[in-house]
DNA sequence: CCACTATGAATGGTTTAACCATTTCATCGC
DNA sequence: GCGATGAAATGGTTAAACCATTCATAGTGG
């Protein structure tokens, strides 16, 4: 017999008041936006004193099942399901440098792609149409020219979201946050991109939602895939030419 | 101006201890194995009650960045890098049925196919010759009938790990053991899969293999995918028909 | 009557001091 | 040698107090 059982130590009083606000939570027991009781009352109601009470909800806060709330009428507050956690956990991979960021910008081309091309199967017209209106922003952006680059970005960035709502699996919507999340930063970098590359981007975005509109699955997820690697190539050739 | 920015909040005292621990962790000045001063000795260095500094070590354990040993010489031990908290979040959303199944293994579908090709083209001589043992293991608990068949499922899940680490992109490897920590209850409903299916399978691998050695990414992909897909299948049609 | 201010209560954040439980390790007795 | 024993180190828990923040409300001045 080797370690195939994990050690047992049940013995942490706080983590058994953790597992029961949890299972609560994820039961559906306690709702988003719902209150606790306040630490000492809680204390009371698990037969625990306040400071490991207090452990307790550190790890719930950390696990991004509540938030603590100051003054009158504070306390924990149950959160909404996010990927919060996650996304922290990612970007210690990524500063860790287990993670690089081309192996993010590697995953990041499959899933957009993927998700883009399940788009095209799943939309509906709703659908098409808050694209479309996205579309206008990010051409009215275009046009402005290179002062209203980083608000383009952010368009950019939205419709690839909207595109994993499309998809209709919310695992796409977490993971694809996650990734913007940590991607970030490393588009800053690459801001001053010339008029030329914003042209470019806008028509990838175009095409995009055409082939989308059209139900071609094939070409949406190529031309997804595409626009990503441009984005990647934009932070590579850039980061051997600081701004400046 | 609107929500830009996040409410300041860095009078808590233990968010700074972590803040400080994880940097040091992160930026390698603490590595992994290396033991932190007792409870009592950090309080005083961070100038801190023990209270406080023991909810800062709450929430870095939760991060999976340490862990806490017992007695004499025991302490806060910093941890490898590794996916425990985003497996235990992803295990979450599953629960609070923000993502279902049949979300986790489409996502999963895509994910173990694009690996699969990946590998094709980075595979080398001895990632091949670890694949062919693998292969020897599947064989053997094939020819012991259905009494291997959880042994061929462990073999089986190890395979599409090994291909992730021939993928050479650390983050699969991560993604790939948080769906198969998720998913593995759910296997456990139709462990009692025929003789025939043992079979397919053990082809299945076998095929994928074949298509790695050659590196030909493209088989390699559409094998894995629909590997994973005859999994989900034998999922879905023992869901209804419950073991006994 | 309205607007501003002061005050007090509820609640999270922190400290201190003590005791218990577990683990390790050195010592003692055989 | 070697097992039993006990001391010491260390995490787990408790209790009581005080501080800081927030909100509601009563009071005050115009």
């Amino acid at each position: 017999m080797e370690n195939f059982f994990r050690k047992a130590r049940q013995n942490r009083i706080f983590q058994d008041v953790v597992a029961q606000i949890q299972d609560a939570v994820l039961d559906g027991r306690l709702k988003a936006g719902q209150r606790l009781p306040a630490e000492r009352e809680l204390g009371e109601m698990f037969g625990t004193s306040r400071g490991t009470l207090r452990e307790a909800l550190r790890v719930l806060e950390q696990k991004g099942l509540v938030e603590i709330r100051l003054g009158v009428g504070g306390g924990a507050v149950v959160k909404d399901a996010n990927a919060d956690a996650i996304s922290d956990n990612l970007a210690m991979l990524i500063r860790s440098q287990t993670v690089s960021v081309e192996h993010l910008a590697e995953f990041r081309e499959d899933v957009e792609g993927t998700v883009t091309g399940l788009a095209a199967r799943r939309a509906r017209k709703k659908d098409i149409s808050r694209l479309r209106s996205l579309l206008d922003l990010a051409r009215r952006h275009r046009d402005a020219g290179l002062s209203e680059w980083d608000d383009f970005v952010r368009v950019d960035e939205k419709m690839h979201m909207t595109l994993a709502a499309i998809a209709r699996n919310p695992l796409y919507t977490f993971i694809l946050q996650t990734i913007h999340d940590n991607i970030h930063r490393y588009y800053e970098r690459f801001l001053s991109a010339g008029k030329e590359e914003l042209k470019e981007n806008y028509q990838d975005l175009s095409d995009i939602v055409a082939s989308v509109e059209a139900g071609d699955a094939e070409r949406a997820k190529r031309l997804a895939r595409d626009h990503v690697m441009r984005f990647k190539r934009y932070m590579m050739s850039n980061e051997h030419r600081p701004s400046g």
